[in-house]
DNA sequence: ACTATTTCCTGGATGC
DNA sequence: TGCATCCAGGAAATAG
């Protein structure tokens, strides 16, 4: 399931293969979920286009496009496709003849002779057209602890939930939020607005740390998780909490817990987490 | 204005 | 072996 880290790492590989290349024309599968803009608009959006770059906003990828024709330099792009690959959405670099997987949603012909492909089994994926997209939230990334802190200000809602928050948050997804909230010695349970100053300073550190070591490592690896050249990441080799409920805590030896915030399952060390 | 819950969707795991 | 049931979860929709 990419969060902040998959989607990074997705956006790199794809940026190492596409940028530079031509959409020369695009096929959109019959089932329209996965579609948020038009199908038309989608098309006439991606068509004779150069793919000037790509990178990741909060857990999306964003394509700049720009016409194919007239000169390359100082190109400035009139359009951006938005990739969200939601649970089990893929963005695949291939050659034509790649047999079609199943739940294959959109092909991208590229003028290089290749395919992007964009597979997603369980449809909750989307792609849309947008003139300039911005994340709803901070970036985590670069949000400073003045703004980390505001965030969070006045928030009853469980800390756990509040990372979750997209609008609050780009970008952090279920594992990181755990991972975060345990290296910061903090419960996900814990009302938001009641995290005193140097717990906010703590989950701060935390969590640019374990997206950066995570981006480092290639992202997490569970499920069918593999990045734009098929390649699996290994932070999963990481976790300490996420997906251990009932095994040690690698600090204290005491069981790892899980419980369910806001339908999601949470993973804490009752010890090590108050 | 917030917060909590439900819904979407499929494949893999589990249980009888 | 086969069939039913449950579970995973990002984000939008709905309810409180």
């Amino acid at each position: 399931m990419p969060e902040l880290p998959e989607v990074e790492t997705i956006a790199r590989g794809l940026a190492t293969r596409v940028v530079g290349d031509v959409i020369e024309s695009v096929w959109l599968g019959s089932k329209p979920e996965p579609l948020k803009s038009p199908a038309a608009e989608i098309v006439s959006a991606l068509e004779s286009k150069n793919i000037l770059d790509v990178r990741r906003v909060g857990k999306h990828i964003v394509f700049d496009l720009a016409p194919a024709s007239g000169a390359q330099a100082n190109k400035k792009p009139d359009a951006q496709w938005i990739v969200h690959l939601g649970m089990t959405g893929s963005l695949l670099v291939c050659a034509p003849q790649t047999e079609l997987a199943k739940h294959t949603h959109a092909i991208v012909r590229l003028a290089s002779g290749r395919e992007l492909r964009f597979v997603d089994p369980r449809r909750f994926g989307r792609l849309s057209i947008n003139e300039k997209f911005e994340a709803p939230g901070a970036e985590p990334l670069d949000v400073s602890l003045e703004k980390f802190t505001a965030l969070f200000r006045g928030r009853k809602t469980p800390i756990k939930s509040a990372l979750l928050n997209q609008k609050l948050l780009s970008g952090v997804g279920n594992i990181y939020a755990d991972e975060a909230l345990f290296r910061a010695g903090i419960r996900p349970r814990r009302r938001a607005a009641s995290l005193t100053r140097d717990e906010l300073r703590r989950l701060h550190l935390s969590l640019k740390r374990v997206l950066k070591q995570a981006i480092r490592l290639g992202g997490s690896s569970i499920s069918d998780y593999v990045d734009a050249n098929g390649e699996e990441g290994f932070f999963q080799l990481k976790h300490r909490v996420y997906g251990r409920e009932g095994k040690p805590c690698l600090v204290c030896k005491g069981p790892i817990k899980r419980i369910v915030i806001a339908g999601r399952s949470s993973h804490y060390c009752p010890k090590c987490q108050q």
